[in-house]
DNA sequence: TACGCACTTAAAGAATTTCGCAAGTGTAGA
DNA sequence: TCTACACTTGCGAAATTCTTTAAGTGCGTA
């Protein structure tokens, strides 16, 4: 039995890489084969396969056989509700700085 | 210029760690001095305090002097809520497993 | 000033993750 | 069946992250 924080830890773990973000936000508009996301993502088509290998283990995206291609989508709206959320917080933690910012420019003029 | 996608990483990866999850779980109700989160997470000081230090880098938590201990705090209610997605998202792959296995049940039945 | 407590920082080795290359699988069409 | 295309897998080297140990800082109290 895996303890809660520890299954936590790698949703989160399975998040945290520039190429499976990419990926992620590419399927957050619709589903996408792979040729689709390599045409948008520059990175040898191994590694690609690689990181979409480790969203598939994660549970984040779902992989589909059609013909000659693979789709993937994401495997829930949660996953695109979780993507906006740490939108919102980069969004809150930048305004933070410039706050900062401002408030260091008004220390300097005084 | 730091790309969208990169500082989203950076924050995903920022919670990627079982020490620093359990922190933020505790977090999530009130603020807590190191002491008190000490007493829940059984490791050493030292590598609580560099996790917190990740945590404070990231801008998931603000900590606050307070006389001869160190208060800590999320630093938005944002990040309580990224924390209840991730819960929600664990609990629908939970149920996708499990269903996944009753189906499986039934086909070894037939 | 000296002591103890609460916490942080630094540095080096261990463990994990990522990357690039080679080889392999599955499907469609000639 | 042969070839081409789309994708996946395996594996060793390189980069990153984590853990441990030791030393250091800040505050309150005697």
């Amino acid at each position: 039995m895996v303890p809660l924080y520890q299954a936590k830890t790698e949703l989160f773990r399975a998040l945290g890489n520039p190429v499976r973000i990419r990926v992620l936000e590419l399927l957050y508009d619709s589903p996408k084969p792979v040729h689709r996301l390599l045409a948008e993502i520059p990175i040898e088509g191994s590694r690609l396969s690689q990181q979409l290998g480790i969203l598939r283990g994660a549970g984040l995206v779902t992989a589909r056989r059609d013909g000659n291609t693979v789709e993937y989508a994401l495997s829930t709206g949660e996953v695109a509700e979780l993507m906006a959320t740490a939108r919102r917080i980069l969004a809150h933690l930048a305004t933070g700085q410039e706050e900062l910012l401002a408030e260091l420019r008004v220390e300097r003029a005084s």
